[in-house]
DNA sequence: TATTGTTATACTCTATAACTATA
DNA sequence: TATAGTTATAGAGTATAACAATA
C-alpha cells in the first residue's frame, strides 16, 4: 500500500517535473544573450572551460553529455567566434586540447554579472523559500542527469 | 550588501538551474517510450487534452507555449497515429478542435502506469527528502516557464 | 587494431512568413 | 479587414555512420 502510493506519488512527480523541465529549458532557449551570439549550449562549455580549464574535445564532451560529434559542432562555433583556440594534445596527438581564451573569460564573466536576465528575474521575484527549494532541487536535477 | 549578496546568490542558482534543466530535458528527451513513437512533446499535449477535455489548435499551442504551426505539426503526428481526432468547430469554422480517442486515453493510461521509466527509477533511488525537495521544486519550475 | 576527433548526413523540434478559409 | 489554422521554409541542436590521423 504504502509502496503503491510511493509508486504513484514518483510517477506523478516524474510527469509533473519532466513537463517542467520541458518547458522551462524551451523558454530558456529562447531568451539570448544580448551581447553574444553564443547558443546556450556553447555558453556552458565556455563555462566549463572557465572552471576547469583546457579539456580535450572527449572530455568536454563527455562532461556535457553529448556525442563527440555535436561538441566538434559547438567548439568550431566558438573558435570561430575566437572564445577558445584548439591545439593538438602534446603527449598524444590524435587529442585535441581546447582553452578558453581572454575574449571568451571575459565573456563568461560578463555573462555572469548579468547572467539569465530572465531567469533571475523570475527567481527575484519568488519568496526566500522558494528560491530556497531551488536551490536544493539544481544538484539535485543535476545528479538525475548525469547518473 | 544584503541586496549584493542576493543578486550573486541569484545569478549562481540561475546558471545552476539552467544548466541541470538543460542537461536533464536532453536525457529525457533521449528516453523514449517503448511502446509508442511519440515524442515527449506529443505525449505532453496528450496529457493536457486527457486533462481538459477537447481544445483548439490555438488553446492547445497557448497551454503549451508553443507557436501554432509547431502544435499543427505535433497535432499531425497524433491524428496520423490515431490519438487524437480533429473536427471543425461549431460555432467558428475557421477553429480546429482537437479531441483525444480511446487509443490516445489508454496510451496516456498506459504511458502513466509505468511512466518515466527513466525518471521514475532516479527518483526512487533519493531519499525521501530529496523526493520532497523535487516535489515542492517541480510546480515553481513550472510557474516559472509559464510566466 | 583501437582510439580521437572530424565530416557527411539525417532527424526532431522549433520558429517566421506566406497562404487559405472563414468571420 | 482580421483571425484560425496550415503550408513552406529555415535554423538550431542532436544523433549515427563512415572516415582520417595517430597510437
Amino acid at each position: 500500500m504504502t509502496t503503491q502510493q510511493h509508486t504513484r506519488t514518483d510517477a506523478g512527480l516524474a510527469s509533473e517535473l519532466r513537463i517542467s523541465v520541458m518547458r522551462l529549458r524551451r523558454r530558456l532557449a529562447n531568451e539570448r544573450h544580448p551581447d553574444n551570439d553564443l547558443s546556450l549550449g556553447a555558453m556552458a562549455v565556455l563555462a566549463v572551460l572557465n572552471r576547469r580549464g583546457e579539456m580535450t574535445l572527449g572530455a568536454l564532451a563527455e562532461a556535457e553529455s553529448v556525442q563527440p560529434p555535436s561538441m566538434t559542432r559547438t567548439v568550431n562555433c566558438l573558435e570561430e567566434g575566437g572564445y577558445v583556440v584548439r591545439r593538438p594534445g602534446e603527449t598524444d596527438r590524435r587529442q585535441v586540447l581546447i582553452a578558453i581564451t581572454d575574449l571568451g573569460r571575459a565573456t563568461v564573466a560578463a555573462d555572469r554579472e548579468r547572467r539569465d536576465a530572465w531567469l533571475a528575474k523570475r527567481l527575484g521575484a519568488l519568496s526566500a523559500d522558494e528560491r530556497a527549494v531551488l536551490r536544493a532541487a539544481a544538484p539535485i536535477l543535476e545528479r538525475i542527469a548525469n547518473e
